[in-house]
RNA sequence: GGAGGAGUGCCGGAGCGGUUGAACGGGACGGUCUCGAAAACCGUUGUGGGGGAAACUCCACCCAGGGUUCGAAUCCCUGCUCCUCCGCCA
């Protein structure tokens, strides 16, 4: 959420930064009308709840005397219920304005940063550097799906069965590796780039949700529990980021980071037909996911180490991967800069997003009300929030079976990897 | 699921319906004192919004949302959260 005050003082640069992602900017061309519609009001309404005040006091003092004094409180009482019946009418109307200046406000994306690069979609989007030899193989290397069905090791049929498509039943290699990746990834990140692990709720309230985004405006790629005010999280963004919603930090603490594996859902609308085979589009997936909290000065060079703790994860299992810059058309709504990581997948020929790194400044802390009170100061400030996939287990999975592939069928371990299978794969 | 109790500022804790944005205590911060520190003393200590160049000023907020009233932290409804007891349960 941007500030309705730099709104109404910015609204060209508003309009011009919402078009530069694509997006319909009419709805804005009523702003400043309606804002201006609303200060009226308001100041119209505060002067009578000024005047309100100070009778309520005068009344208060002339009922202490008597005679006179009496008479006049009966007139001043007569004189508030007219002027309580007008601030009433004001208050109602200001309320319908408010609403529907907020509504507007929520739906308007974060402004992208400037070095973006302008662009309609992903295949605007620039890459950045390339990491890593792509393996050569002396056969035709498999897509993961006919890999880890013919180890048995990916069930897709019976998924189906349980849950419906875009589900996947895991079993025995395939289980244990993603079990492995996700405690690789968290003793990484914890011990070597200083996060703190988190567990949280994997379902979140409506508040949780519009603080990072996600509502009011795309409630239908989320899975809603009926009858609660629940979702089922899309990421773990959502429960992490809101860990300090509505709190006013120390900076001394700057940047806290925290790392959390969760599994992730999301209801796929709009996406029928793309990437139905496999493990890459799933209603439920596995992810590590990175979350800071910075001072607005620091939150760019936190997004460029974020990255990097997220490029390790490939580094170390020795998937060649390259990253891109998201352009202003695929930046998603929170975020104002925004660096994919893609994995080469030799099965399928091509890069696929493994991670999503972002800088959000202070649009979720601004819809979340998360502060920090720089040092020695008494007025607190938002905090910038970012976060990144560290990363996707899924398709890390399938990028290790795709990478590691043998012309046996079968499928390498990574080096990194095998203590956690006690040494015994 | 049933029965009670409670929700006030950074924390503890007051608060007959009327100068209460909120006593008192603690903490934190600034200052005086000191070679330093402690103690003592003085001061400061919320958020959002409006106006103003600024000083400053106005409005709202005592869990949330409604209501009663000239006036509500204080009264009435509804919801939420927490605590205690019973039941059920990993």
């Amino acid at each position: 959420m941007l500030e309705l005050r730099f709104i109404r003082e910015n609204i060209e640069l508003v309009k011009e930064k919402t078009a530069r992602r694509g997006q319909d900017t009419a709805k804005l061309d009523d702003f400043i009308e309606t804002d201006q519609r609303r200060l009226s009001i308001l100041t119209e309404v505060e002067g009578l709840k000024n005047r309100r005040n100070k009778v309520s006091k005068e009344v208060s003092l002339l009922k202490q005397g008597s005679g006179q004094d009496a008479a006049r409180a009966e007139s001043l009482i007569v004189e508030m219920r007219d002027t309580n019946q007008r601030i009433k009418e004001l208050d109602a109307e200001l309320n319908l304005i408010e609403q529907g200046l907020q509504t507007l406000v929520m739906s308007i994306p974060n402004l992208c940063d400037d070095s973006v690069p302008v662009g309609q979609n992903d295949s605007d989007n620039v890459e950045v550097w390339v990491w890593g030899e792509r393996p050569v193989f002396s056969f035709t290397p498999k897509p993961h799906w006919e890999i880890g069905e013919q180890l048995g090791i990916l069930d897709f049929d019976r998924a189906t069965k349980l849950a419906g498509t875009r589900f996947a039943l895991l079993k025995g290699f395939a289980s244990r590796l993603e079990r492995a990746l996700i405690n690789f990834m968290l003793d990484l990140h914890t011990q070597r780039h200083g996060y703190t692990e988190v567990l949280p709720p994997f379902l979140a309230n409506t508040a949780s949700l519009t603080a990072t985004g996600q509502l009011p405006k795309f409630a239908d790629d989320l899975f809603k529990i009926s009858d609660w005010d629940l979702y089922l999280i899309p990421t773990a963004e959502v429960p992490v980021t809101n860990i300090h919603r509505e709190e006013t930090l120390d900076e001394r603490d700057l940047p806290l980071c925290y790392v959390a594996y969760t599994p992730c859902f999301r209801s796929e609308a709009g996406s029928y037909g793309r990437d139905t085979r496999g493990l890459i589009r799933q209603h439920q997936f596995d992810k590590v996911e990175l979350v800071k909290f910075s001072t607005p000065e620091t939150s760019m060079e936190e997004l460029e180490k974020l990255l990097t703790d997220a490029e390790e994860v490939l580094q170390l299992l020795g998937l060649p991967y390259r990253v891109v810059t998201l352009c202003s058309g695929d930046l998603g709504f929170s975020s104002t800069k925004t660096y994919d990581i893609e994995v080469w997948l030799p099965g399928q020929d091509t890069y696929r997003e493994i991670s999503s790194c972002s800088n959000f400044l202070d649009f979720q802390a601004r819809r979340g009300s998360i502060r920090y009170r720089p040092e020695g100061q008494k007025k607190s400030r938002l905090v910038h929030t970012l976060n990144g996939s560290g990363l996707a287990v899924g398709r890390t999975l399938l990028a290790i079976l795709e990478n590691y592939q043998q012309e046996d069928g079968s499928v390498a371990l990574p080096e990194i990897l095998k203590p956690y299978f006690e040494n015994r794969f």
